[in-house]
DNA sequence: CGTAGCCTTGAAGGTGATCAATGTTTGTGG
DNA sequence: CCACAAACATTGATCACCTTCAAGGCTACG
């Protein structure tokens, strides 16, 4: 396949350590695949008989409750793995989350056997897949500390996770766009909830929003305070 | 060290595709170490220049909230990895969680220098740390499912996770001795919420106690029932 | 025998869910 | 280009679930 195009692939996180050599053989057989809004990336439940690469835009992993909502377990963004994890997991096994588009995206799908053949017996993949699987546990964690603290608490939190954390004057804003409903989908929480919450958060400056359909900007200062009190 | 006496760690879940001198270098320098009730194993904060495989006993991983509460993460049991999955991380890195032993407990402590040198370039043993974090997500994930049901469900799918899986028939033992305040760390919710849910299920039948004092025996479709209406 | 940890119960109160209605934006097909 | 549907945003009213608080009892253990 042509790689070509994709030399971003080499600084990615997953791969670091790693020669170019072993990187294309890890990347044998891969297939990029591009998907508008809202599509289906993978479906849990599926057989797990793939897995995918962020080249760009975003992906949210859901699962399905039983009373029907979606929640929300990750934001994967460029360099992250998509149905990674579960590769492990011996034959005959799904995927046990969905991954859903957010905006136009694409990704690289690397098929089961390349997974086997090269990433396996890698141990610096294994150890960075390792450390991808601890960095998210160590987010649900966090969320999971947070359990028994009020709903303003919780979502200031998330949302201080998904600044930007490139400059670290006043206020920033989120890395990524999200809608209301894809806050209450991550938090667990109804919709409605997190729209009061953050009405008062935009009315009174802690959150303030450009122009009228722009991204939000988050007075961090502010935000902390306003969950200490 | 003498590790005649721990026959048992070879057939840990984490060693399995292991040969015996590969093992024997894994527990390079490793020592045992004995804990009574309620003690600290390691502390959230310390450095981390060590982990542990529980013997037997059992651990909860626990984690301090900002309000004073303990929230449990995990509970460790035979075979299980204790401060193993932040071996990854550096030098200087400190432990995400505390580990306090649950009556009488034995672990093997492996200092991180022989993580460094048998562990981490093994891609088997890596794997294997890959596969257990992974279920320990899939847990943790299972409940996030479950946070916008009612109380009474995720306590049902608490106790249906650890009761006996060994036989099938109507009621199974819970594998592990909890106390209503551990049920309630794990869930983030109230004491007095656990309490007053397991009495009414004491007494429909839900829950049968054999002996005054002894483990709780759960009637497992009778729970699956009073779930789902 | 006193303390510490756990269990239990009841009463009161609040946080967040639910329900219903309406507006807005975006995308789609005629 | 317009009409319509689908997804998202918003607001208010009501209510249930769970927390909090207070008080007391039980058991184990030094």
């Amino acid at each position: 396949m042509g790689l070509e195009n994709h030399e971003i692939v080499y600084q990615f996180e997953i791969f670091k350590n790693l020669n170019r050599p072993t990187i294309d053989r890890a990347l044998t057989n891969a297939s990029l695949r591009q998907f508008k809004h809202r599509e289906f990336i993978l479906r849990a439940g599926d057989p797990a008989e793939f897995f995918c690469i962020v080249l760009d835009g975003a992906a949210k992993l859901i699962r399905h409750s039983p009373r029907g909502e979606d929640l929300i377990m990750h934001f994967a963004v460029q360099g992250d793995l998509v149905g990674a994890l579960v590769m492990n997991q011996g034959p005959g096994s799904v995927f046990p989350v969905s991954a859903k588009s957010m905006g136009p995206t694409r990704v690289l799908c690397i098929p089961k056997a390349t997974y086997r053949e090269y990433w396996l017996p890698q141990a610096e993949i294994q150890t960075a897949l390792n450390a991808l699987l601890y960095k998210r546990m160590s987010t649900i964690q966090d969320d999971k500390t947070l359990s028994t603290s009020p709903l303003r608490t919780r979502l200031a939190s998330f949302l201080l996770r998904h600044v930007d954390r490139d400059s670290d004057d006043g206020s920033q804003a989120l890395s990524l766009a999200l809608t209301r409903q894809e806050i209450a989908d991550s938090l667990g929480v109804a919709v409605e909830s997190v729209i009061r919450i953050m009405r008062d958060w935009l009315e009174d400056g802690t959150i303030q929003r450009q122009s009228e359909k722009g991204p939000e900007f988050i007075d961090i200062k502010k935000l902390l305070e306003s969950v200490e009190s």
